[in-house]
DNA sequence: TTGCGTGCAAAGGTTTTGCATGGCA
DNA sequence: TGCCATGCAAAACCTTTGCACGCAA
């Protein structure tokens, strides 16, 4: 794990990478093909450092859809409100597609599971699939 | 993909096993393992195999839980009404155990991202990660 | 100069696939 | 007998890790 005492060109330029497509999905492939002709890539390993770092402190979500894709990470900013704002994330079984969905109903079911069943709900890693509107349309 | 035209032992046994553990979450080497040392062995690649095919007709459920571990299967049965009665899935990402849940007010949160975000759930395959009742109590 | 962070390559674990064999019909 | 399902081993894939080097302080 890096405690990050040195600071380096290549956590800057991912720091600036997260900052800028904020809220956005994402793999470690993604960002690694993104610099991969610029003035300075970032290899792989140091890729994966790096988030788990920052999944560590928070800043950065994982989330596991399936065995066969690539993890997505999510960058969901640094500052205490910015990781107050809770939003799940719908996965289409049918074309891939990951959503974002911020709804009062889904912090009721969050309560709910709370008192009722004693569970308390990481809504940052929590995917609910299923069929999205468009792929419903089509069927 | 196996059509089945056959009928061999591994199937029965694997079929057997499954409606035996009915409920229960296991793994493709768990099914390995149980009949490593038995009579007929069955080998993992069958057992992917058999499993690919039983999920694709929707009598078996599969979970994808995090990138360490393997993919949780769960077999809910060849009946309609087996598969209507809806459960969703709560993981502790603490303690790592992985709870079911039957309850009305999943139902309610499943009809409104229908009506309200155009989006079917399926909760078989939906899971919920976060911190169980134990868990909460320890911390 | 010290020692942290990086990159490369190899390892690790799960799942899939190619191919020869055994067994079902 | 015909050909499907199986088992083995290798491949594939993503992610992690060991190690030597380069760079930050």
């Amino acid at each position: 794990m890096i405690k990050s005492i040195y600071k380096t060109k290549q956590q800057e330029l991912l720091k600036a990478y997260l900052i800028e497509t904020k809220g956005k999905h994402f793999t470690a492939e993604d960002i690694r093909v993104h610099f991969e002709n610029k003035e300075i890539a970032i290899g792989i390993a140091t890729i994966y450092r790096q988030l788990e770092k920052l999944v560590s402190e928070g800043q950065v979500q994982k989330y596991y859809i399936d065995e066969h894709s690539a993890c997505c990470f999510e960058y969901t900013g640094e500052s205490r409100a910015d990781m107050d704002t809770p939003h799940f994330h719908l996965k289409c079984e049918q074309c891939g597609n990951l959503f974002h969905v911020e709804c009062e109903e889904l912090l009721e079911i969050q309560n709910h599971l709370l008192t009722e069943h004693g569970f308390s709900i990481n809504p940052l890693r929590t995917v609910f699939y299923g069929t999205c509107k468009d792929c419903l349309k089509k069927n």
